[in-house]
RNA sequence: UGGGGUGUGGCCAAGCGGUAAGGCACGGGACUCUGACUCCCGGAUCCGCAGGUUCGAAUCCUGCCACCCCAGCCA
């Protein structure tokens, strides 16, 4: 029985829970993460690995990290490494379970090789042309290929040439003799082995054959004594022929394997707004759409590190999902406050001025500088405090001030009162503004007797604005984010068009801020919570002591905004 | 005219014959030195549609409809 999720109810703890009451398996769990190193992983992958990772935990079971690297055309150690990297980072522990699909190339060879003495798989010359036309449509039966019935002496000989290279890549194929009348396709003698003089990340230049993965999968997982296989939608109809390898490898090579395996589908995770294919992913970096595979855009486990999620927020994220069979978009918006709920306990509150207007408080004295006191934390002492300066010369945000607001508007216009938060209260007497007519300066009065903490004003003001002081604040560049897409789903495009062009000119905004200097005490992996903006952390690649450059990890949200655009 | 899969409020998702959980979003209100947080309140007479079985169905049966996946020597 799980530990910690007795709320949590999906069709695979079923079948876990089916299957431990009726003894299956000598009552193992036994999960694994199967990625191809060939690219990085995304929030998509997240949610796989913490299906895996949670049953194992929550089971007393175990869980393996295997790569899947049968193909070494497409794979390279820095995909290993990115991957490795991601997965340490969500959490997801394997201990000492780091395996290689490719570790088992040996063993596969000789499970191939009895397969070919049962008389269940052959060798066939056909050319990839011609396989395709033999295996018939949705609707049309295949053929069966001429080299069907070779002997086994035959196969046997031709396959350890393979091995040797004694052929050239596409000319001839292992095939598993299966049905070739299915409905099936996939059991239409499935190519189980092709040649291919590549050198491969790991194996180097050992094999000029590799196994592909409907043959390599299954028998992967029966010799870790997987127990049960999970895996996306799409792998539904490899189900019948994972089944029949995981068979055959049962009775041809039970030394081999530890168990009985099953494959249980899922559905993949989608985000509206944003694009989850590796394939679409790739080409955002490649055609520059953004600065890279970690772009803090990017739906991507080092994107979403680099920007500060946190991977408590992914994994809750993940948590309230789901998991079904039902194809499905989650709401961008559910992500955006898991980030925000961890966060909302974590981030201390910082005052960071994203769009600052300046203002003088006329009746401050010059050189007059005070440090006052502000919560880390509101409503958690143990947070404790930091000092804020405050001057003569102070920057408010733009946005805070207008000159002819609307009603219910509390916050400063002309002639009108707000609270500086943790300071006083001040008045706005006088606008300054620019030969466009453009606002660039407020002035402003203060009223000594509204500290807050000691105010003896009686005054009640509604508003309460943030602020740094000019002299005292840091400079730097603050990142604001948006969506990668302006529809929920990218997809939908006019004719002729495609995702790219449904990319949102306006993801990335730059903006020079003003800070606290109170920024400075902490390490740079610290998130803060700009009060009133929301979550920022410090560009891990970018930002340096000289020049603070911040990412907007997820805004505050924002119901006056909202209310009034 | 093939095979596989899915359809529960705007978005996810429980439910498995006994009379629709929960979360997000949304709307209303309270609170507030963050218009944040928090806290209340609101909503499917109905579970793709149509029949049927049953005292009783989202849950069983039949027939439709819609959408998704499959014809790589990719995974």
């Amino acid at each position: 029985m799980p530990e910690s999720n007795e709320e949590k109810s999906n069709f695979i703890l079923a079948i876990i829970n089916k299957d431990l009451d009726e003894g299956k398996n000598q009552g193992r769990i036994h999960t694994r993460f199967p990625p191809e190193p060939s690219g990085y992983i995304h929030i998509g992958h997240a949610k796989a690995i913490l299906l895996n990772y949670s049953i194992a935990r929550d089971y007393k079971g175990k869980f393996n990290l295997r790569f899947d690297d049968t193909n070494p055309i497409k794979e390279e150690q820095e995909f290993v490494d990115s991957i490795i990297r991601d997965i340490q980072w969500l959490g997801a522990e394997w201990e000492d379970r780091l395996f290689f699909t490719s570790d088992y190339f040996d063993t596969k060879y000789e499970f191939a090789c009895r397969l070919i003495k049962a008389g269940r798989a052959y060798v066939c010359d056909l050319s990839p042309d011609e396989i395709r036309a033999y295996r018939g449509t949705l609707t049309e039966p295949g053929i069966d290929s001429p080299y069907r019935n070779r002997s086994v002496e035959d196969n046997l000989d031709l396959f350890s040439r393979m091995k040797n290279g004694e052929f050239l890549d596409g000319s001839k194929v292992l095939r598993a003799k299966i049905d070739m009348a299915s409905g099936n396709l996939n059991m239409r003698d499935p190519v189980i082995y092709r040649v291919l003089h590549a050198h491969h990340h790991r194996t180097g230049d050992k094999w000029c054959i590799y196994p592909m993965y409907d043959f390599d999968h299954p028998f992967s997982d029966a010799i870790e004594g997987i127990t049960h296989s999970l895996c996306s939608l799409e792998f539904t109809d490899n189900r019948p022929l994972y089944d029949w390898i995981v068979d055959n490898a049962l009775e041809l090579f039970p030394e081999a394997v530890k168990g009985r395996p099953r494959q249980y589908e899922f559905a993949r995770l989608n985000i509206t707004n944003t694009v989850m294919s590796k394939r679409k992913l790739r080409r955002l970096v490649e055609e520059g759409f953004v600065q890279g595979w970690d772009d803090p855009r990017m739906p991507t486990i080092a994107g979403l590190r680099r920007r500060g999620v946190t991977p408590e927020a992914v994994a809750d994220f993940c948590d309230r999902i789901g998991v079904a069979r039902s194809t499905s978009t989650v709401d961008m918006a559910l992500l955006e406050h898991c980030i925000r709920e961890d966060l909302n306990t974590k981030a201390h509150r910082i005052m960071g001025v994203l769009e600052p207007l300046k203002v003088v408080i006329t009746n401050w004295p010059e050189d007059r500088v005070e440090w006052l006191e502000l919560d880390n934390l509101p409503g958690n002492e143990d947070a404790g405090r930091h000092l804020a300066p405050m001057a003569r010369e102070i920057y408010i945000e733009e946005g805070d001030f207008l000159e002819d607001p609307p009603k219910k508007y509390h916050r400063l216009s002309p002639g009108k009162e707000v609270r500086l938060k943790g300071a006083y209260i001040i008045k706005c007497e006088e606008v300054i503004k620019d030969s466009t007519g453009k606002v660039v300066e407020l002035r402003c009065t203060y009223d000594p007797n509204t500290k807050s903490g000691e105010d003896s004003s009686g005054k009640k003001v509604r508003g309460v604005i943030h602020w740094v002081s000019a002299e005292h604040g840091l400079r730097a560049t603050v990142r604001i984010y948006e969506t990668l897409f302006l529809n929920e789903n990218p997809d939908d495009t006019e004719e002729g068009q495609d995702f790219t062009d449904n990319i949102n000119p306006h993801s990335l905004e730059v903006l020079n801020c003003i800070v606290e200097p109170a920024v400075e005490k902490y390490d740079r992996q610290s998130r803060f919570q700009f009060i009133r903006k929301g979550y920022f952390y410090q560009d891990p690649k970018d930002s340096s002591k000289d020049n603070l450059v911040y990412n907007q990890i997820v805004g505050l949200r924002d119901s006056w905004g909202k209310k009034n655009k």
